[in-house]
DNA sequence: AGCACGCCGACT
DNA sequence: GTCGGCGTGCTC
């Protein structure tokens, strides 16, 4: 017999092997396998076995044999091969690295096959009312997938345990809570450990060997509970998975795309959990337009987390500035008062600058006119100290460094202005108009320089010690703070001028998670030279539902997710014939898209602004599929393109970086 | 991804 | 004269 099997590694294809008499009776898709591979032994799994004439071996020197069987029986309950096929042929990625994402933190021995659970304690009960219905439905269905909409001023660490104690009733019934960052565990930790005690595993990338070896046989034997997870733990094998919970579920950290294998936690999650017959949870108080859709379109059913009567209604103040009205300023007047209120009256401040460091956008004072990459196109950021000590214009695309121009090329004024201001500045503007205040800074400078002293500002923020935190957007997502009364966004519309579809829903759930965070009082400020953005329109309410339908009726409109599914495929060369051949080759190869009548349709080709000038051509098409397998079936096409010497290829399923 | 082979630069 | 840079090619 042969067997056929898959390597993590990045190549689209599989391997053959013979397969032992003495351990065929053992062998079964699903097992990992060892097995000479080139001049090494590499750790596989098995796809399938089967009868040596069922395989096409023509051109084969030889047939290697397998060494040895891993495993005695599969790590997935589910059917892990299938999940990772879907995976493959949905994001692009080969499968072996996809099957490489479930298996690759096994421990290559086989696990123990009875291991030692902890005697189980009795869960404890724990109530949250305002969740009630989904609760019930949780404790009465075996199946099900579900989308909660958190409440403005929900805490997760009452709804979670409730939810795992609803759905986990059963002995030996398991729960996997995503969260999207590392900050998010302790305290969720501790929350469920209230429940389960002594029953909670944690699980996240940077965990030592030891921990990760621990981890994984607690989940895999069924000793925990709950494992709480950052993004990987969705592919963590466990004894009995019931219940899997997303928290955050908007967040875009879910989308893998910096390393292969590609994929979206979330949807690998219900997929997951629907193989299993289990049930899954995505919550969040600002759900992406993607599950708002589902749960429109009844694949998720939504609940509300209620609030309790007294709350609702009340929330801290939006203001919107619009920066037309204040040219020059780093903060508008209205803010700054703000600022110094706040601060007089015992609050404290968060302050989002849109860049670390100095950098700002230098426009002409006379005609608005802005620097802009003559090589690659976007505008430039001025930097305080170029290699003279004078100011410079940097690309941030390119790293093109230029002057800053004496007069306006387009209207010869004389006369520039600064706009919007990174951290580092912003903290100096913040300090001449609080003098006696103490004002911490965290951003990505204070963090690559030292875990130590970012620890030590946001610490002292938290503790209450800081007034004012100026901070980049992660600043957000780390902190606590005791006596936060005031909000900030200095330069809201770095995010709303982009090519994203998503730019609207993202700016108004970051506006959305800082109103939260103000809890039922105090000041939200958003500064924007594009204040007359439907974003801003809608913001003076704060009803998320409503913005989102809004949302998912535009995304109707244009066709965007969750109605089409997207594969981008961008063509870089510095010869435009090239590229014009390579865009020829896709247009030909998706052509049975237009043919199949179910609305499916390719946008582009998509330049970069000033793309005329440069000597480095690229440009990009959308195609906007109407089903799943459409979309599976051109990203197949796109990457079997032939690839044309010089050009570059870039293909991604449901991209989220623009 | 590993791991080897292969052909050009600074060193015990 | 060797060690070592990473380009290119292959893995049943």
């Amino acid at each position: 017999m042969l067997a056929e099997i898959s390597f993590p590694i990045p190549l689209r294809k599989n391997f053959y092997y013979l397969l032992p008499e003495e351990l065929e009776l053992n062998a079964a898709p699903g097992l990992r396998v060892l097995a000479p591979f080139g001049k090494r032994e590499a750790v596989g799994v098995m796809i399938r076995v089967m009868p040596e004439k069922d395989a096409d071996l023509t051109g084969f020197r030889e047939l290697k044999t397998i060494t040895r069987l891993l495993d005695e029986n599969p790590l997935f309950p589910e059917d892990a091969l299938a999940l990772s096929a879907w995976m493959s042929g949905r994001w692009g990625s080969p499968q072996g690295l996809c099957l490489g994402a479930f298996y690759s933190h096994a421990p290559k021995d086989p696990p123990p096959a009875a291991v030692p659970a902890p005697p189980p304690l009795p869960a404890a009960a724990f109530d949250a009312p305002e969740i009630k219905e989904l609760l019930d439905a949780l404790t009465r269905a075996e199946a099900g997938a579900y989308l909660l909409r958190l409440s403005a001023l929900e805490r997760r660490e009452s709804v979670y345990p409730a939810l795992f104690a609803a759905g986990l009733r059963r002995e030996g019934a398991q729960g996997l809570l995503l969260v999207p960052d590392l900050s998010s565990i302790p305290p969720l930790a501790a929350a469920l450990e209230a429940v389960f005690p002594g029953r909670v595993g944690v699980w996240h990338a940077r965990l030592t060997p030891k921990k990760r070896a621990a981890a994984w046989a607690g989940a895999s034997g069924g000793g925990f509970k709950v494992m709480i997870a950052t993004r990987t733990g969705v592919f963590l094998a466990f004894k009995d998975l019931k219940l899997g919970v997303m928290d955050g579920e908007h967040e875009e950290i879910y989308k893998q795309e910096e390393a292969e294998p590609y994929y979206h936690a979330r949807e690998v999650l219900l997929r997951r959990m629907e193989a299993l017959g289990g049930q899954a949870v995505l919550a969040s108080p600002t759900p992406s337009i993607e599950a708002w859709g589902a749960a429109a379109g009844k694949r998720l059913e939504r609940f509300d987390a209620a609030l309790p009567a007294a709350v609702s209604g009340s929330g801290a103040d939006v203001r919107v500035l619009d920066m037309a009205q204040y040219p020059g300023d780093i903060l508008a007047r209205p803010l700054a008062d703000g600022l110094r209120a706040a601060v007089a009256a015992g609050g404290q401040a968060l302050v989002i600058a849109g860049r670390k460091g100095y950098a700002s956008r230098l426009f002409c004072a006379n005609c608005g006119w802005m620097p802009r990459c003559a090589d690659c196109g976007p505008g430039m950021t001025l930097l305080k100290t170029g290699e003279g000590g004078g100011p410079v214009l940097l690309c941030r695309r390119c790293g093109k460094k230029e002057a800053r121009p004496e007069t306006c090329p387009k209207c010869a004024g004389k006369v520039f202005r600064e706009y919007g201001a990174g951290s580092q500045k912003t903290q100096e503007a913040v300090l001449r108009l609080l003098p006696g205040a103490k004002v911490a800074r965290f951003d990505g400078d204070v963090l690559r320089g030292s875990l130590k002293a970012m620890r030590s500002e946001l610490e002292s923020f938290s503790k209450g010690e800081a007034d004012v935190l100026v901070g980049t957007r992660i600043a957000l997502r780390e902190l606590g703070a005791p006596r936060l009364s005031l909000v900030a966004f200095l330069d809201a519309d770095a995010d709303l001028s982009s090519a994203d579809f998503r730019a609207s829903e993202k700016a108004y759930q970051s506006f959305y998670g800082a109103w939260r965070l103000l809890g039922a009082k105090g000041d939200l400020f958003i500064q924007t030279r594009e204040a007359g953005h439907y974003v801003f329109s809608r913001l003076a309410e704060m009803d998320y539902p409503s913005f989102a339908d809004g949302e998912l009726g535009a995304r109707k409109d244009f066709f965007y997710p969750p109605f089409s599914y997207i594969v981008k495929a961008r063509f870089a060369s510095f010869d435009q014939r090239a590229v014009d051949a390579a865009s020829a080759d896709f247009l030909k190869a998706l052509s049975f898209l237009g043919a199949s009548g179910d609305g499916s349709e390719i946008l582009g080709p998509v330049l970069p602004p000033g793309q005329e000038k440069r000597k480095f051509a690229s440009e990009y098409y959308l195609v906007k599929a109407a089903t799943e397998k459409a979309a599976m079936l051109a990203l197949e096409k796109a990457q079997a393109l032939p690839q044309r010497p010089g050009v570059k290829y870039f293909v991604e399923a449901d991209p989220y970086g623009f």
